[in-house]
DNA sequence: AGATTGGATCTTGGATCCAATTAAAGGAAG
DNA sequence: CTTCCTTTAATTGGATCCAAGATCCAATCT
């Protein structure tokens, strides 16, 4: 497809197609990152009325966004009640943990034979994000986009598209509980092998550290959640 | 919470919750089913007036039901231009067998330790239905539903929901090309070893043959798009 | 003749208004 | 004083109305 006179002109002005934000979808993904990094805490009453004015906007951008919201499972609509945050269900994230420990093993190791020295720049620069930024909020996200630099290459779009969501919402867990649990749970040293291992194309060796890193986090919360229900 | 009288009612009629169809979900439920099965061709414009006049409705619950069917990811959404019909990428199709090939022998090994005599029952009564029915339609549904009879009782309910969207969208694909492949490409006979193995509680040998049963279905795809794509 | 621009028309996005349902508050009867 | 019923306030679901962007077509200029 040869570019068009308009397509060289947005060159010329260095500028993207920008698509126009329309109001459902800046308060959709507004209050998708506000969930999601817990500062909308779960079983918190979301009144659209309420968050119209806070918008700025009526009530219909606010219900269609809220129902977006209910499709990707982040909120719970009850008829004529209202939405209400959904919470987290210890049962689910470490099902999530079992289903990651399927998908990414394949990702990884159909990803590194692709990778390039950028790629792998990309994921140690994630890294080093992490170790400088002790905000707990930014940590799970950076590690969510630390293990997707890594997949990244694997020629099955949907496969990573599969674990991008997995990742949030483990993510939205994560966030949760990091500070109980010590955030040297990422285990950085791990990470750092990850990467290492990738740069040298040692598929095997990579996926099985990838296995051991998500099989221990995924024991870990496991022993927490069981010596929490006793209590 | 206590039961309330409403609910002790509602129990001693036998009667569920019947939580009230809302417009906007009948219409959700029913363009997914007519998209899924194929009466909705890829490409369709989705016009909001003239499906508000179809149901009886006004534009309103139908533009809601359009929004939920975009992040199921069945239609486009183009700003103020419309919604059509997503089609189903080949690429995606062979993806989708090869995420299948990931998650379904973790289900099937976890599940057949847990499966009772009704539920074997149950798949083989789906297998009759599939010999029965020579509706392609049917035959889709029907061949999901008995891979999912098989797995359900493994204990990670998301790996069965996420299973089931994986399915579905396998399912759409087949429902076009069934016709074209030979509705002997869904290989009865591996789906009543697959039981048999299953009721006799071999694992192993089950998950071997569930293994071969959908690499081969994913090689078919992938050859018969690659003679396409020559043409 | 071809391309460009201006406007008419269509479709969707958002605001406002009304109806249906639910939850709660208050009062009457036991 | 408790329980049940009625009434009332609050909230969402759906309809209608207006604005914004997109497409199409004709008129105009090169």
């Amino acid at each position: 497809m040869p570019p068009t006179r308009s397509t060289q002109i947005l060159d010329l002005l260095g500028v993207r197609p920008t698509s126009v934000q329309h109001a459902r979808t800046v308060i959709e993904a507004t209050l998708a990152e506000a969930i999601l990094d817990g500062s909308l805490a779960s079983g918190t009453a979301l009144r659209q009325a309420e968050l119209g004015e806070v918008f700025g906007v009526s009530r219909m951008p606010v219900r269609e966004a809220l129902l977006s919201l209910q499709a990707r499972g982040l909120v719970d609509h009850v008829p004529h009640k209202g939405a209400v945050v959904v919470g987290v269900d210890p049962e689910d994230v470490v099902n999530t943990y079992r289903i990651r420990l399927l998908l990414e093993p394949e990702a990884l190791a159909g990803s590194i034979p692709h990778l390039g020295l950028a790629d792998i720049d990309d994921a140690r620069r994630i890294l080093e994000a992490m170790e400088d930024d002790p905000d707990l909020v930014d940590l799970g996200r950076l590690n969510s986009e630390f293990h997707l630099a890594l997949y990244k290459r694997h020629p099955n779009a949907k496969l990573l598209k599969l674990i991008g969501r997995e990742l949030d919402d483990e993510d939205r867990y994560l966030r949760f509980h990091l500070a109980e649990l010590g955030s040297d749970q990422l285990a950085q040293t791990e990470h750092r092998q990850l990467v290492d291992l990738a740069a040298r194309g040692a598929t095997g060796d990579a996926v099985a550290v990838l296995r051991q890193h998500i099989g221990a986090a995924a024991d870990t919360i496991e022993a927490y959640f069981r010596g929490r229900s006793q209590n």
